[in-house]
RNA sequence: GCGCCCGUAGCUCAAUCGGAUAGAGCAUCGGCCUUCUAAGCCGAGGGUUACAGGUUCGAUUCCUGUCGGGCGUACCA
């Protein structure tokens, strides 16, 4: 293997395909190499984990295959391999390896290399409803997706954001005809969001509660359907003010959703009786209780009873699942989109899959795409009770975003009160924003969590302050030094035992965007940013920078720099900023 | 009823699709600021991975069952 070749993989990868070469040539055939990064220093930093398993298949003895896999393998990046247990192959790299691939690195001008052949990937993430602010709940699907969007751009890929904002159907006739309620017996409406959140529950209530006012507001979503004059202005008038907060809330939260990513609900509408006339053309259709629907057997539960996919209601009215369908079908033939990935609550899972089927059987969606449903998890309250989203519990995003920003306010006048106000104020919002979306995002994507504000708000230990901390401790050291890290020269010399870690660390951040990447799980690209940031708080304990000597010192510095660009990058993908003093 | 998801330290979460002695943070306890920012570092205690079986060199991970929790289950989205 060239020189180059070794350039265009990352550590894993090189490693993975001359053992699984060695593999062969001891007589495993297509046998994997399974290389990991080894949990302890101990076992080296990679191990292959394949060849028990490829013993095993042959009748062979693991800890002889593993040896005769040995005499096989030369690799020029190891300074030790060795076989250990039961047949586990060991690796560990030596220094002035891992010293010249981050001298290369640091030439490079990307943390990556570019993927060879760049998809469209629309991600349809955030979907806010627009009868109501946005809430605590919005965080997830908002900054998993856009951390999502942002990693997939960076490697290359051409990213569609789709913001499916709910701006139609029975809510809103709820709205309307408690609005035409309030009205007709003489109230004064206002069309403040804040008042129109406070309308939207009561309306919610009294749907539930009184079938005549449900039938009503029935009747009002068939009106506004219909372009009735008087309820499309009402209803326009609700957008524009509830599409200006929530665009106020992604510029607060460095969300890079803009207005021009929202393609609502409602500007499908007129795609529907075209989806509902394919689907019929098929004969995929049944009538059943009036609404039509499609039966697909892949939905038959034990009791024989099939599930039904309802595309239009028995009023003519159409269910979410025909816009769904139709937003499939416009993404697939005007967006190109090789690829889509909806960031969506996980109890959608069933509506989902149901749609993904309904859009194949009718072939809006063929085997070349892959749509995905990337779930998660709902909040919980502190007592491990669902927090409902429509009894009034539900805490507002913007009322999280100022409580921390005026935390982090508060702690960094105390740590740091030699910094202007302007400095504090500025501060204040990157760690306040960064500690929300981080404990968003270092959580596991699928499994339900816990709202507490305390836990959220942290900026101890695990959390996005800590990162950005590190990032501020190196800049601070050239600040001091007063040496610009692009007039750095000099050889990159990993002694010390935590140097060696750091170095190894660090090349492997290609590593975890493509572990985060094949699940959209950014907990795995957070842990390795905390563990990177670890390290260097180790490295910059025991190894001192600017006293030590040269060629020490100018190797220190450039790891620094790495780590404080590779902090930094980490940091863009997960949507979090840093400043240069905190 | 049926379907899906979950159960790991006191709390919040990991564990790189079956790998080695299950790891962090918070909280608790003990050290470290006349040296590059103590939002930090070093160390200690804390576990029958809900329970019972099974599969195999090896199980938190896969299978079966039990218990417990959550969600979904056609005219809301």
């Amino acid at each position: 293997m060239t020189r180059q070749d070794l350039l265009d993989m990352n550590l894993k990868r090189e490693l993975d395909l001359q053992i699984a070469e060695a593999l062969e040539k001891a007589g495993a055939i297509g046998a994997p190499a399974l290389i990991k990064q080894s949990q302890k220093v101990k076992f080296g930093h990679y191990q292959a984990n394949g060849v028990m398993a490829a013993a095993k298949k042959l009748g062979m003895n693991p800890r002889e295959l593993a040896k005769k896999t040995l005499e096989e393998l030369s690799l020029t990046q190891a300074k030790e391999i060795e076989i250990a247990g039961p047949g586990f192959i060991n690796i560990h790299l030596s220094n002035d390896y891992v010293a010249d691939r981050l001298s290369d690195l640091n030439q490079q001008a990307s943390f990556v290399l570019p993927v060879s052949k760049a998809n469209t990937i629309v991600i349809d993430y955030s979907a806010p409803n627009l009868a109501k602010e946005m809430h605590i709940g919005h965080l997830r699907s908002t900054t998993i997706g856009d951390a999502a969007a942002r990693t997939l751009e960076y490697l290359g890929h051409t990213v569609i954001r789709a913001n499916h904002v709910g701006d139609w159907g029975a809510q809103f006739g709820s709205l309307l005809a408690y609005l035409d309620q309030q009205e007709k017996s003489g109230e004064k409406t206002s069309t403040e969001l804040k008042d129109l959140e406070i309308f939207y529950q009561k309306a919610s209530e009294l749907f539930k509660a009184d079938e005549v006012f449900a039938a009503k507001a029935r009747a009002y979503v068939v009106r506004l359907q219909s372009g009735d004059p008087r309820c499309l202005e009402l209803w326009r008038i609700f957008i524009t003010e509830s599409v200006n907060h929530c665009q106020a809330v992604y510029d607060r939260l460095n969300i890079t959703l803009t207005r021009d990513d929202i393609k609502a609900e409602s500007a499908y509408n007129e795609d529907l009786p075209q989806v509902v006339e394919d689907l019929d053309k098929l004969g995929l259709l049944q009538l059943s209780d009036g609404a039509k629907c499609v039966f697909l057997d892949e939905f038959k539960g034990k009791n024989g009873k099939t599930l039904p996919a309802m595309i239009q209601k028995s009023d003519g009215g159409y269910p979410y699942m025909a816009s769904d369908l139709a937003a499939i079908r416009f993404r697939v033939n005007q967006l190109k989109a090789d690829q889509a990935l909806y960031f969506v609550d996980a109890r959608q899972k069933l509506h989902l899959s149901q749609v993904f089927a309904v859009a194949k059987v009718a072939k809006f969606l063929d085997e070349s795409k892959s749509f995905r449903h990337l779930p998660f998890g709902v909040i919980l309250k502190d007592d491990g009770k669902p927090f409902k989203t429509r009894d009034g519990a539900a805490v507002k995003l913007s009322d999280v975003i100022e409580e921390a920003i005026t935390r982090a306010f508060d702690l960094v006048s105390e740590k740091n009160p030699e910094l202007s106000e302007k400095d504090r104020i500025r501060v204040a919002e990157v760690i306040g924003v960064g500690a929300i979306k981080y404990a968003e995002l270092s959580k596991n994507r699928s499994t339900d969590y816990i709202f507490d504000w305390d836990t959220m708000l942290s900026f101890e230990g695990n959390t996005a302050p800590y990162l950005q901390y590190a990032y501020t401790r190196i800049q601070s050291i050239f600040r001091r030094a007063n040496i610009s890290p692009l007039a750095l020269e000099g050889e990159i010399i990993l002694d010390h035992p935590i140097e060696m870690q750091l170095g190894v660390k660090l090349l492997q951040f290609e590593e975890a965007i493509n572990a985060m990447i094949e699940d959209y799980q950014a907990n795995i690209l957070c842990n390795y940013l905390f563990e990177l940031a670890g390290i260097f708080m180790s490295f910059y304990e025991t190894c001192p920078i600017l006293i030590a000597e040269e060629p020490t010192r100018s190797s220190r510095l450039l790891v620094a720099h790495i780590t404080a660009g590779t902090l930094k990058k980490g940091l863009d993908l997960l949507g979090i900023e840093t400043v240069e003093q905190m």
